[in-house]
DNA sequence: CGGGATCCCAGATGATACTG
DNA sequence: CAGTATCATCTGGGATCCCG
């Protein structure tokens, strides 16, 4: 397992420049507003622009636009458009990012489960510093 | 399942100012060498301040510091001083940031199967909007 | 309705010099 | 050796205005 674990960081680090899976996808998922668009099309399918931008609700119209196309870039969304007037848009997962959902849905039940020791130690922490 | 979802959707957006688990972890996990020091640690097991810098490679001193610092604070390493001259400080992994290792490990696994695809919608999208 | 284009700021990161 | 302090830089994100 440490074997693993040194051949898999060497590799890490070896390719951090070209690309690395892992940090590509935690890149890709760590800003501000990509993860709460990829649970609100999970939780409620196809959404048309506005609807997701009222779904997430203080996301500006400018980030919400250039997540979904960071995310359509990626493959996790599929953007479908009705040439209609006045213009209807549609984004719903792909199975690509049916699975990133899932994947992180299990970090997020580690996380639950452990985000109280996190709260604590922090202030724990906190106290040591500031006194 | 979707019911599932919105449920943990909407409590996402209620807590997003508190705390909520999921994002706090990922946005510790998400600077720059929070990710790549737990691996190092994970690793290795148990390094001094400057190995650490070696293994990592590119990181400078004062974001190593920083980076060591927030994850002492969480709870997820241990710094261990001793009062030496010149002094000796050692960095290991608690259980706590083995458990968020393995777990960043499996979305890890995830993102090795599926990079390709990745990759491969990133460069299609790339080819349709630059030509 | 669903964006695009521009300007601007705060915070994250880096470079360098110094120190117990 | 393991930092701290300071200054410079770079980037994500928000505010605002405009458009087909």
């Amino acid at each position: 397992m440490e074997k693993d674990l040194k051949n898999i960081f060497e590799y890490a680090k070896n390719t951090r420049y070209s690309f690395c899976p892992v940090r590509d996808v935690i890149t890709r998922i760590s800003d501000k507003w990509s993860m709460l668009t990829i649970y609100a099309l999970g939780a409620y399918g196809t959404l048309r622009f506005n609807e997701l931008k009222v779904k997430i609700g203080d996301v500006s119209q400018r980030m919400l636009t250039v997540t979904l196309r960071n995310l359509e870039e990626d493959g996790m969304i599929k953007r479908k458009v009705y040439p209609e007037i006045p213009p209807r848009v549609e984004y719903a997962l792909t199975p690509l990012g049916e699975g990133l959902l899932k994947q992180v849905s299990l970090l997020g039940d580690w996380a639950q489960e452990h985000g109280a020791s996190i709260i604590k130690n922090r202030t724990k922490f906190a106290k040591k510093r500031k006194c």
